[in-house]
DNA sequence: TATACATATGTGCATATGTACATATGTATA
DNA sequence: TATACATATGTACATATGCACATATGTATA
């Protein structure tokens, strides 16, 4: 793994991680560390849906949904397809399915 | 998957997906959603290392590095072996490590 | 065009969270 | 035992964050 910095920029022993990298992992992990976003991706892993459907499938207004939906599509987790008057989203691609069952895979150790 | 309900507790189209799974996956992406901790787990990737050495190498307090270390410890990801005065600490165990390169996997696409 | 509908978004607020500071706990050494 | 050292932890506070509320934007229909 190159999560290191170039030698002679570390002082005692140990590596000191890429702050770069760091950072961008941290963040990559913070947008699956929300409950209501893991709900709204479970939702999807089968159906697009649009997001009154959201709301209502999992109880929540649907100012908190497009707002979260907001989040997922700048992380490129979700995309949207417009139909009329109703935005219908859906997984972006299954490569976030991948990140989902690898996560589901841990916590069942 | 077994992500989703018993089929009859579902309203409409569209699975509602178990709480207490997307509970469980949410705290454990949150666990891994910040910078320190990201820091702190990339450092016991090939040493072990006691907590002024880690607070030294990441340019942080002591006391930063205890709390983070305690959340890790909490949460498995990190175990402690005592020497005399100091704590020693390391990944838990390749698990970690394995959930570690999974990420870095995703965010190089 | 006027209205209803679906969604997006700005804003405020309550809560969560990371860290500094101070201190407690535990261990080795003089 | 007294002191220094290493770590753990309680507390306060600043910041981050999710969501409710109100409203803006965009689209279809009467």
């Amino acid at each position: 793994m190159s999560v290191f910095r170039a030698p002679g920029s570390q002082k005692a022993q140990g590596h000191v991680p890429s702050e770069q990298l760091s950072l961008e992992l941290a963040d990559f992990y913070k947008v699956f560390g929300d409950f209501s976003r893991i709900r709204i991706l479970f939702s999807l892993l089968d159906n697009e849906l649009y997001v009154n459907e959201l709301a209502d499938l999992l109880g929540m207004s649907q100012s908190a949904v497009s707002h979260q939906l907001r989040i997922l599509r700048q992380n490129k987790l979700v995309k949207v397809r417009k139909d009329g008057k109703t935005s219908i989203y859906s997984l972006d691609d299954d490569h976030v399915y991948r990140i989902l069952t690898q996560g589901l895979e841990h916590i069942s150790h």
